[in-house]
DNA sequence: TACTATTTATAAGG
DNA sequence: ACCTTATAAATAGTA
């Protein structure tokens, strides 16, 4: 009754074999899912094309943990999980960044209606702190804007007064004194343009609200009457 | 040498059994796919995760055979593109929530250092501008809330004289002048407790940063001594 | 579908 | 991992 592995001619017999053999299959591969705890799936088209599927878990979920494994390549498989991480994500994202801009709305004084007395209460005092902080600190900028720069032109002073000395001890040179500056002048320019270096990293927050497009060339680039 | 179909427990035999049997498969999987002339496939994953995988032609000829059987439902393939979408998405959230962030810090006056003093002096205009509307809105709030208190109390004392002027026709009780209340009465309690009906839609703002911890019962819950 | 003769798979042990 | 062997299980052919 041994048989030789190749197809069945005869059609009657060939299903009866396909529907034996299928079902043994499937229940070997169910018993091995139980006995090695692993997890197993088995597709079958017949011949006409109809599809049996068995699956010790779901046969979708092993195709899908297959495609992880073996396809880096192409397809789609990191699969409805993480898309579904991806989307809550963005949920709580767009909760955050709504309540965030009410919050910041409201710091700005809009959009105050749905407030009760005690909450418009708090919010002053938040607010009032706030312009506190920012006058303190916008002093203390100015104070230590206004000590670089009278630094920066202590040193011009000098650097001009090295400078014009040089100047008279060459012959022929006259247009030492125009290139002189006095301290007076250099403080004068005052708050206009102060930036000096702390326009660099503010790029984080990019803020629109106040306008930081100020670009100011350098204080120091002065000309001097030099070649 | 019968086995009950459970798992084995003693890890060595376990990994015996499974090679013996995945080869077992794989085999009866190679014949019935010759026999019959059907398209087999099957997957399986050991315990540790690894991938055994057989089919008569290519398993994922064949997985693209079966999805397309099966796969009407729209589950698996608009997987990759949108995942794209919901990660950019994500990440323009991200930055977002992190602009407005900083933002609101600098109107809560913090996290100032990086401001120049031209941004600093936007800022102070901004947030003074800010603290008149907080106050405007505050007053017109503590007005308007007087006026609605007034009004209820009026009604409240119509609504008493109205009651005790039938308690007094009715035989034996005498609980009718303890329920009076004057206006005085009522607008003392004053600014503890004004809220009647705006705290019901902040919630889309779950304001930590100003708390609205407040839930006072409704004024009107007077207890007019009656059963 | 059911039976049965036979082959095949495999559990246990070396 | 590979053999052996006893036994269980699968199945080809038949009714």
């Amino acid at each position: 009754m041994k048989i030789k592995i190749r197809k069945i001619d005869y059609l009657p017999a060939r299903q009866v074999t396909f529907s034996k053999r299928r079902r043994g299959i499937f229940k070997k591969a169910g018993e091995l899912s139980i006995l090695c705890e692993s997890e197993v799936a088995v597709i079958i088209f017949s011949q006409t094309g109809k599809l049996f599927d068995f699956s010790s878990s779901s046969t979708k979920d092993v195709i899908a943990r297959y495609n992880s494994h073996v396809g880096g390549e192409k397809s789609d498989q990191p699969t409805l999980h993480q898309l579904q991480l991806e989307k809550e994500n963005n949920i709580r994202l767009s909760k955050e960044l709504e309540d965030k801009s009410c919050k910041l709305r409201q710091m700005k004084g809009v959009d105050l209606e749905d407030l009760d007395l005690d909450e418009l209460q708090k919010l002053e005092k938040l607010v009032e702190a706030s312009l506190g902080r920012v006058i303190q600190t916008k002093e203390e900028k100015i104070t230590s804007d206004v000590m670089a720069l009278e630094k920066k032109g202590a040193e011009l002073i000098e650097a001009n007064n090295q400078l014009s000395q040089k100047m008279v001890m060459l012959p022929g040179g006259d247009s030492g004194p125009e290139a002189i500056l006095e301290l007076e002048n250099l403080n004068n320019i005052g708050e206009e343009s102060v930036t000096s270096e702390s326009a660099t990293n503010v790029t984080t927050c990019s803020s629109s609200a106040f306008s930081l497009e100020d670009d100011c060339s350098d204080i120091l680039s002065l000309k001097l009457g030099l070649p």
